[in-house]
DNA sequence: CTGAAAGCGCTAACAA
DNA sequence: TTGTTAGCGCTTTCAG
């Protein structure tokens, strides 16, 4: 018998057909499905072969089941190596899983267009939503609620732990920054800046306090918004620089910045780390190739994205079975972070 | 009347019954289909916005008219800055035009594994695929035939051009390379390297045209495969250095092995640019936060990633017009170069 | 201009 | 163990 030919791509059907038995045997046979003997299971696969069949259509079999294989991640920029990083893992782990991986990019200066489509999202079965929040993140907030109430399983990946409604995954931002501060501490600085777009967030927060306990005195220096954020930090940067009372030692809100300072120092001519020591944070790829390496404070960004699809993996597990839990306490993982420390900090020059 | 309450997503079905017309109806209205009274469509959209209707459900239209409104990419890696640059002008241009796009990674090693996570995007309603070849590339063109002829638009972006059975997007090697050897040799270099994982590759091919054209003798350093490129690159990069009749400049394959040969000067206590210069090639992100700056052959990434998405968008288009041009040529975008000249190449020493 | 009916491909009940 | 039936949400004939 001739293979008839198919046109467009393989349907469970055409495997039934040609497999001898009814559409629905062939699914539970394709799916491994209890319930089919063992040689029909045979035949199907066999004739499943032959067509080429290249697996059930997901999007059939989600219109049914309203199971999901994909999930979508929302993050600023892929070209922040900090975003890069994490989407790598995430899609290492969704893969593993036969999850697909949409990502959706949401420039800070389209904060508010981007709410329809999330919720496009929402309406292509969407398993669920790793969410990093960016700039604007407090006014989209209602939206994510109300995907969450939708069914779609919300994710926040970051630092900022003031969250309680998702789950969550994080990293101890105290710890991370009382490592930079201990370290630049007991290297002899005593005049130890903090070169941040914020003053309230968690980092700013931390910083005041290690360094208050130390009984040092607080030396923020405010980059300011309005302007791209790698030209303020710039400008910022050269401003400190220029300061009579110049700190020896400056911690950046997080490894751009610290690029931006170590430009400012260079064109200054100020040497790192003899005359200024500088940390950054969260490691970023770069943070390995500035000359001098950058000491920073390292964000386990690869192990914090698996976190996230497990969640949402176990998120989907519990649902399959039924367990709707509505609100049983959103999960929390925070993580604690390492100081890596390389050549951009050094003991404080005694001549000052 | 009390909203009766609707638990998940709200249907077509839902608005349709809220404004008291058919499903069908309702379907014409909110698509903006012809054939609609003014008034009926304004109570249509009046209910769905009451309703907070999202949009209709993807995968059931996918299902029922076989359109989609999801790319995939394939790529290596995230944290690749090349790619990040291309995923990120792909996504973005997607994103406008109400396209999702999902990411898919292969990673070197898994070239092989990775045939059935496409056979299954295929499977879900993804309209194209943009394809950056990777190692191994060549086992799959047999697949991407296949995929092709199911009715999924497969898009190439590369640089090498040897490709003639899908739309290509590249940009003119030949031409780049030139204009790095032009310019070394401008600032009177004659011993000109090139650091290169292939000696087959377009670029390595473009390299001995080019310093041949010059009457320079051919000097390539084969970086070895099978350990990680970075370290096979700083190894070769070592050799180079520790060769007695060490090139004046080096061309780098890419700004990957640029930044290898930059490490192993420092290494070596050799000066870049005084005692030699470097050319990188693609103009990724760090070659501006390189001591001294990379001068680099500039790939018009985004452009490229852009116009690949404009070539899926029209085929899409072209298919719902009916037009199933099988097989009129595809299309070949190919783009100039240029030369981003920075710190890292001088006039050739004249003591040697 | 609007509604009723059919079906995209799949799977979950239910029957056999 | 297998087949039959129905329906997920939507769109598209085809009648009205």
């Amino acid at each position: 018998m001739p293979d008839p030919v198919i046109r467009g791509p393989v349907t469970i059907e055409h495997v039934a057909r040609r497999a001898g038995v009814s559409p629905s045997t062939a699914s539970r046979a394709l799916r491994n499905a209890p319930g089919v003997h063992a040689r029909t299971r045979e035949l199907v696969l066999r004739a499943a072969r032959e067509l080429g069949f290249a697996g059930p259509n997901w999007l059939a079999r989600g219109l049914r089941t309203g199971e999901s294989r994909v999930i979508a991640v929302e993050i600023e920029s892929f070209t922040n190596s900090y975003y890069a990083e994490l989407a790598e893992a995430i899609e290492r782990k969704a893969r593993h899983h036969g999850l697909l991986v949409v990502i959706t990019t949401v420039p800070a200066s389209e904060v508010d267009t981007a709410e329809s489509s999330l919720r496009q999202l929402l309406r292509s079965g969407v398993a669920g939503l790793i969410h990093r929040p960016v700039t604007g993140w407090e006014r989209r907030r209602r939206l994510l609620r109300e995907l969450s109430a939708c069914g779609l399983t919300v994710v926040i990946v970051g630092d900022d732990l003031t969250e309680s409604d998702f789950p969550i995954v994080g990293v101890d931002t105290s710890q991370g920054v009382r490592l930079a501060i201990d370290h630049l501490y007991s290297l002899g600085h005593r005049a130890i800046g903090f070169l941040s777009p914020s003053d309230t967030c968690d980092r700013a927060v931390s910083y005041r306090a290690s360094v208050r306990r130390y009984g040092l005195a607080e030396r923020l220096y405010l980059v300011p918004s309005g302007i791209p954020v790698t030209e303020a930090a710039y400008q910022t940067a050269l401003a400190l620089l220029d300061a009579p009372d110049r700190p020896s030692a400056v911690l950046c809100f997080n490894d751009l910045i610290a690029v931006q300072m170590m430009q400012a120092a260079r064109a200054r001519g100020v040497r790192v780390p003899e005359d200024l020591s500088i940390v950054g944070f969260d490691d970023n790829a770069e943070a390995r190739l500035l000359q001098p390496a950058l000491t920073t404070v390292r964000i386990p960004k690869a192990e914090m994205g698996e976190k996230a699809v497990e969640i949402i993996i176990d998120a989907i597990a519990r649902r399959l079975r039924g367990e709707l839990s509505p609100e049983d306490k959103p999960v929390r993982v925070v993580y604690p972070t390492t100081l890596e420390v390389r050549g951009s900090t050094a003991p404080c020059a005694p001549a000052r």
